[in-house]
DNA sequence: AACTATTTATAAGA
DNA sequence: TTCTTATAAATAGTT
């Protein structure tokens, strides 16, 4: 529907596949709630452009809804193959898709952790590196973000701490006056006292956090 | 698109219902096929009919993995909602098992996508961070195999399709020998046989294969 | 299930 | 991105 005809393949260019994600995705989202209204049919409709963004449709804004009816249907299919767990009923029925869940997010965080990648395509394999490598991102920045936070608590507590000093190296530098006009009286504490022994704060740059580039 | 502009409202004749729903679900189908391939975006479609029948369409024919990123994507914004599912305690302990097994599955897979990650440590962090690394290192290694393979096969392709080129070309230059001994033989027939029509193979770098860098 | 007159979607261009 | 427009595609009503 346009000037020329398409092939339907990958638009390769990647400006007019942009465009045409966006008119086309407009489309099918309208078209959704079209045959949804007319025709009094439950629809759930979900888009993910190549750079992960969501787009979604559901009926009465129900995604859930739809989706677990979706998966009661779906699963209900998988039955017919194996007859041997309906019999206990659907207790054990609920029993089993919870296994089956279960099994599916082993299996996805196994590919998470790079591991059983065999069966995978071409095409998963470069879904879960873009998946990976926004993760990556975002772990990232948190970590950056943690460790800045941390920086300003320290430095904060650095400043305090330098000035509880200077307000110490102060009272002893007024007790030693003090002493100085009373030379005879209890040499030796005068030693100890002497300022050059006070705990000094560090400069920032020696503080033990690595920042570790890439 | 039709003999009359249509109300956007559910049609109240029945056949006429059923009629229109048949039409635009194929409709509705091939569309999400086709922004599917032309964006390279990824689909999930469900529609269920008034009389609950089901129909759907999902990029790879992989509904569930298109579902379970949905969930993953989804689950930031339904933070809000709090606890409101625990109340049936009537399940068995098992039950009680699996779905905390499930919990603690979602919670890492949410992790692995880069998300949910405000309640860990720096310490965590770094670790997640370095096993994503190690996993996209495999996941690229894997997929550098997969395209090198196929290149291997395509370049095999196209070595043995030179051959066969060269023996065809072979073949026509003897028949124009032959002919060129009968010159007042069938002309015409000469001209479409001509070698510079046959088809060339290619250099390897114009293969369909993109290699994506990061 | 086919057929068309029309409407609608959209590719290309601005 | 948004608008415009020529054209392809979808489909409402009909057979």
């Amino acid at each position: 529907m346009g000037r020329g005809r398409v092939q339907l393949k990958r638009i390769e260019n990647k400006i007019n596949r942009q465009v045409t994600f966006s008119k086309r995705r407009s489309g099918l989202l309208k078209k959704a709630h079209e045959i949804s209204v007319l025709c009094d049919a439950e629809v759930a409709l979900i888009v993910f452009s190549t750079k992960g963004k969501l787009f979604e449709y559901a009926t009465d804004s129900c995604m859930e809804r739809i989706l677990e009816r979706y998966e009661r249907y779906a699963y209900a299919e998988r039955q017919l193959g194996g007859a041997e767990i309906e019999s206990q009923g659907c207790w054990s029925l609920e029993h089993a898709k919870l296994k089956a869940r279960i099994e599916v997010l082993q299996r996805n965080q196994r590919h998470c952790m790079g591991e059983d990648l065999d069966n995978l395509s071409l095409r998963e394999l470069q879904n879960l590196e873009h998946q990976l490598d926004t993760a990556l991102k975002h772990i990232r920045s948190r970590k950056n973000q943690l460790m800045f936070e941390s920086i300003a608590e320290l430095q904060k507590k650095d400043k305090a701490l330098q000035e509880q000093n200077n307000v110490l190296a102060k009272k002893v530098k007024e007790k030693e006056k003090e002493q100085a006009q009373q030379p005879q009286w209890e040499q030796q504490n005068r030693h100890d006292l002497n300022s050059s022994s006070l705990v000094r704060s560090q400069p920032i740059h020696s503080l033990s956090i690595r920042f570790v580039g890439r």
